[in-house]
DNA sequence: AGCGCTTGTGTAATCGTTTACAAGAGGCCA
DNA sequence: TGGCCTCTTGTAAACGATTACACAAGCGCT
C-alpha cells in the first residue's frame, strides 16, 4: 500500500545497470551508450521514477531554489515582475521562493535563514528598505549565495542591479506638465529613506527648477506609494488656498487614490488638476480618466533580474568578488492619456 | 578561504558531544539535559552553524515546502490571498513555491514534478481549470501529498475546499440592482468551463428570473475576468439597440474595463448604465466612480486554505483517504458604492 | 546485593543522489 | 604480441542530517 516511491536504485535494477549509469543517463546523456540510455529511459518510464531533489541537492551542495524578497506581495506592481522572474527561473530549473518582507518578519528568527547558502542558491531583492546590516553582517550571504537588486537597491551595498531610469522618468513627467502649460506643479512622494523616492523627487525638482519655476515646500506631499497615501495627499491639496494645478505622483496607486478622492469631493481630473502617475499598472489605461503615467517595463525588469542572477550563479565566488558588478538601467517612457490637460485658469486661484 | 559551511559534526566536536545529541537539542530540546543543551547552543553560536535543509528533508522524507498553483500571478486578485498563505505557511516552517499555471507550462515536462511528494509536501490549488487528468492520473498526488482547493475547484475531484458563496454573491448583486428599480439586467460572465463562471451566472439568473424578469441571451456577454474582457463587453453593449440598464460583471477587473471603455465612448456610469463588480479589489473603492461590488474576504480565504492544508498534512494517508473532506464556504457581502443608481428612463430606450 | 526504572547519551544505519576512480573491452599500430 | 588510447560502465565514498537501539549511570526499593 504505502509502497516507497521508486528510487534510482529501482530504475537501475530494472534496467540492469548501476545507479551511476542511471544518474549519468539523466544528467549527462552523451556519455552513456545509445543502447543503455534507451534501457534506462524505458526503466524510468516503467517504474514511474521521479528524481528526489533533496538527495540531489544534498549531494551537489545546492538547493535548486532562489528567493525573491518583495516589500509587499499584495501590491500589484510586483506581481508581473514576479511572474517574469518565475518564468525565467523555472525555465532554468530553479524553484522560486517568494518572501514578503512587510511584517515583523524581520525579527522573526527564521528570516535570516534565507541568507544562508543552504536555503537558496541566490537572492533577488526588490526591497530597498531592508536593514543594511541584515544583508551584510548576519549571514554574509554575499560571499556565498549571489544576490541582485531589482527596482530598488541599497546605496551602501554594491551588487548587481537592474533598475529603471527613475530620475529621467520623473523628469519626463514634469516636462509633460510644463509642456501643457503648467507652472504650478506639486509632488506626491514615496516613503522617506527609499531610493525611488529620492531619485524621482530629485528628477522632478531638477526639471521644475530647471524651468525657472519655484517649488514651494507646501506642494510636496509625502506619501508611501499606496492608494491611501494618494487619498491623504488629495485631502491636503484640497485644503490649501494656494495650490498647484498639476501634481506628479510617484506611483500609480497614489495617483489613483488622489484622483478618486478628488472625485469624491466633487472635483474632476484633469479639469481641476492634472495628475501624472508612475508605473503604468495594468489598470492605469482603464482608469477614469485614463491615467497619464510613466511606463515601467515590468516584465523586462523581472526577466533581466533573473537572467542576471543566473549569470552570477554561474560565476565562481572569486570572480563574483573581484569582477565588475553589472548595473542595468532600463529606459522609461511617458504615456500620455487623459488625466492631464492644460491648466484651468479659474480653478487655481481661489484667493490670490 | 572557501571553508565548508559548518555542519552538525563541527558543532558536535566543539560541544564535545555526538551528532545525535546536537540533533536532539535542536528538534527535541526537552530530552537532553540542561547542561549539554547549553553547551550545544554555545557551540552552535560559536561555529555559526545553520541547519542544512536538504539533508534533513532527505532523511525525513519530506520537503519542507508547499506549492501554490495560481492561474495568473499578474492578477491582483490573487496577491493578497498569496500573502496570507505565505504568512501562515512560513509561520509553520514551510516554504511556499508559487507556480503560475497560465502558459504552456502544462506541457512543460517539469510541471508534473510538483505533484510528486518529493517536490512538495502539499498543494494549494487556486486554478479550477487545470486538466483533471493531470491532477488525478499523472502523479496521483492525492495519496501522497495532500491538496486543497481555494477559490476555484474541480467538480470531479473531491478534495478539501475553501470558497466563498458565489451563488449568493451573484444573487445579492442582482437583488441590489432590482432594488434600485432595474428590470433590464445584463451579465458579463467569466470564461466557460470555470466553476466561478457557472455558479455566479446561475445565482444571477435565479435572482433575475425569480423576480419574474426576462433575461435575453443577447444580454449575456461572455468574458474571462480580465480588463480586456470588460472593454469588449462594453463595446458589444454599446452596439446594441435594445440594451440593459444595468450589468453585473463577474469580476471587478471586467467591471472596471467596462466602465473605462464606456467613459471613453462618452457615456457615464451610473447615469447611462449601472455596473456591479465582484471581488472588491483594493482599487474598487478608489475607482471613479467607486465600484459597487461583492466583497471577497481574500485574506481569510488564504489563511483558511493554508490552515486547512496544514491540518491535512498532519493526517495519515488513510485518515485523509477515508475521512470526510471538509468544505468551507465563506459568506460574502455586497458593498454599495457609486457605480450603481436608479435606471435612467431616457437612456435605455433608443429604439422602442 | 540485586533488581528494575528512569534519564541521557552514543553508535551506526539510513535517506537517494552524484562523481572520483578504477577497470574491462575493443581498436589501432608498431 | 604488447602497449596505448578511447569508450563505457561499475564500485563505493561522500553529502549532512535523523533516529532506532543499546547501554551506562544513578536511584530507590526489597
Amino acid at each position: 500500500m504505502t509502497t516507497r516511491a521508486p528510487s534510482i536504485r529501482d530504475v537501475a535494477d530494472v534496467a540492469g545497470v548501476s545507479t551511476a549509469t542511471v544518474s549519468r543517463a539523466l544528467s549527462n546523456p552523451e556519455v552513456v551508450s545509445q543502447a543503455t540510455r534507451a534501457a534506462v529511459f524505458a526503466a524510468i518510464e516503467q517504474t514511474g521514477y521521479r528524481l528526489n531533489v533533496s538527495a540531489r541537492n544534498l549531494r551537489k551542495r545546492e538547493t535548486g531554489a532562489i528567493a525573491v524578497l518583495v516589500p509587499n506581495l499584495a501590491n500589484p506592481f510586483f506581481s508581473r515582475i514576479l511572474s517574469a522572474i518565475t518564468e525565467v527561473m523555472s525555465g532554468a530549473g530553479y524553484n522560486v521562493l517568494i518572501a514578503d518582507t512587510t511584517p515583523a518578519a524581520l525579527d522573526d528568527h527564521r528570516f535570516p535563514e534565507f541568507f544562508r547558502l543552504n536555503q537558496t542558491d541566490g537572492l533577488i531583492i526588490l526591497d530597498g528598505m531592508l536593514p543594511r546590516d541584515l544583508l551584510l553582517h548576519r549571514g554574509a550571504p554575499d560571499l556565498r549565495a549571489p544576490m541582485v537588486f531589482a527596482c530598488e537597491w541599497i546605496e551602501e551595498i554594491d551588487r548587481p542591479t537592474v533598475t529603471i531610469d527613475n530620475r529621467d522618468g520623473a523628469r519626463q513627467a514634469v516636462a509633460h506638465l510644463l509642456g501643457l502649460g503648467h507652472s504650478r506643479i506639486g509632488l506626491v512622494t514615496g516613503p522617506v529613506g527609499n531610493v525611488l523616492t529620492s531619485t524621482r523627487r530629485e528628477g522632478a525638482c531638477e526639471a521644475i527648477r530647471g524651468a525657472g519655476i519655484d517649488l514651494p515646500e507646501a506642494w510636496i506631499y509625502d506619501g508611501d506609494f499606496t492608494l491611501a497615501a494618494g487619498v491623504h495627499a488629495a485631502a491636503r491639496w484640497h485644503a490649501q488656498d494656494d495650490r498647484p494645478t498639476a501634481v506628479f505622483c510617484a506611483s500609480d496607486e497614489m495617483a489613483m487614490g488622489f484622483i478618486g478622492e478628488l472625485h469624491r469631493r466633487g472635483l474632476t481630473v484633469p479639469r481641476d488638476v492634472s495628475v501624472v502617475g508612475f508605473d503604468d499598472l495594468e489598470i492605469a489605461e482603464h482608469f477614469v480618466p485614463a491615467l497619464t503615467t510613466i511606463h515601467q517595463p515590468r516584465e523586462a525588469i523581472g526577466r533581466a533580474a533573473a537572467q542576471m542572477l543566473l549569470q552570477r550563479m554561474g560565476l565562481s565566488p572569486s570572480e563574483r568578488l573581484y569582477g565588475k558588478t553589472p548595473k542595468l538601467i532600463l529606459p522609461v517612457e511617458l504615456v500620455a492619456r487623459d488625466s492631464t490637460g492644460a491648466p484651468n485658469a479659474s480653478a487655481a486661484t481661489d484667493t490670490r
